[in-house]
DNA sequence: ACAGCATTAGACCGATTGGTCCAGATGTGG
DNA sequence: CCACATCTGGACCAATCGGTCTAATGCTGT
């Protein structure tokens, strides 16, 4: 049902509350974690009342945050299709990855986490919770397997070399959190395995 | 003045309630980070009442977490110290590291995070904590590199080495707490780099 | 035995938390 | 122009938050 409504607003509409609900709160708990941040600062953000988010999400902070994490994992891989797509070798494209991710590092101004884990990890040690950032990840992982594959790798190949790429990138991540620099996930790319 | 109070615990006492404080922070901070811990909930792990929190630490939550980041972060060293001494290569010493921290994972219910950044990044956006993480970080790959060039690297491939080190644990250990599976980081030396 | 300090114990506080609820605004099809 | 469903606005709530404060309780050296 969820998705009946976000698919409703209808080519280029201005943002809708659900949506500004939920870039809110991806901003604010790759920021401050799930637990970090506050429902009154949230709704601030967004410019929405409380009835609009309890409309909306039924089961309110903990609705939005998985709502968050699906959003943020969508762009997450979008950016991985537009970087391997048009790649010619999968290093390429893990390239571009890296430079793409790196100028977001920027523009989020050197010092955000990445949304999926900041919200599912932190939030309640829930079950479901975890269930769900595990689908998530791993759903970028399936995704750079396949294009490691139309690239010429075989599948361990391919799978080997993905898990490799994401591990890279997470803590590749963190290192640029930690030295508020992104010319540590631009280097990621130099760092991946040439065989194995 | 904290130091003093600390080393006067001379040699072999029982957990002093400082400790005892300390360790339940660390352990309930990587689990449910630091926002998400409350101090009731700390005290009664600590088996310690409000006072002595407020006695042993006078600011409190955060002074408490400043602590518990150091303490984790002086066991790192102890395991990195403890494996890389003793190794004739630096892969070999990366691969006891590996070994130690799966096994530290597996013990620790195949869930919690790194209690250093569970604490530091999720915290209040305080510049001081952001400052104390990078600190205890850049210790760790400090550290390392020493081992690399007592190895037989020289220094510039001693730190890359180190820092790539610390980017796969960092990453792999998330990946294992998705998976809730420490054979990911068993196999990170793997997936150090040969040469750059 | 006493003085003096370190530590513990927990009642208490205002602020903030996530959540509920309903009155009113808004829009849409008949 | 109305009837109906969707959505917004915010007052209100109990629970919990981190933090303060004071009285009691050790433990120490003299």
């Amino acid at each position: 049902m969820t998705d009946v409504t976000t698919a409703e607003t209808g080519g280029t509409s201005p943002p809708p509350t659900r949506e500004r609900l939920i870039r809110a709160a991806a901003r604010l708990f790759r920021n401050k974690g799930y637990s970090g941040t506050g429902l009154a600062e949230l709704l601030a953000e967004a410019g929405a009342p409380k009835g609009s988010l309890y409309h909306h999400f039924p089961n309110g902070k903990s609705d939005l945050a998985l709502a968050a994490a699906d959003w943020a994992s969508a762009q997450m891989l979008l950016l991985i299709e537009a970087s391997f797509a048009p790649a010619p070798t999968f290093r390429d494209g893990a390239k571009t990855v890296c430079y793409k991710l790196a100028k977001l590092f920027d523009k989020q101004g050197k010092w955000s986490g990445c949304p999926v884990s900041a919200t599912l990890f932190e939030g309640p040690e829930n079950e479901a919770f975890h269930q769900h950032a595990a689908h998530l990840f791993e759903g970028w992982i399936t995704e750079t397997t396949r294009h490691g594959q139309r690239l010429g790798l075989v599948e361990n190949e391919a799978r080997a070399a993905a898990e490799n790429f994401y591990i890279l990138l997470q803590g590749g991540w963190q290192l640029a959190r930690v030295r508020r620099n992104s010319d540590v996930i631009r280097g990621l790319y130099l760092q991946m395995q040439k065989n194995n």
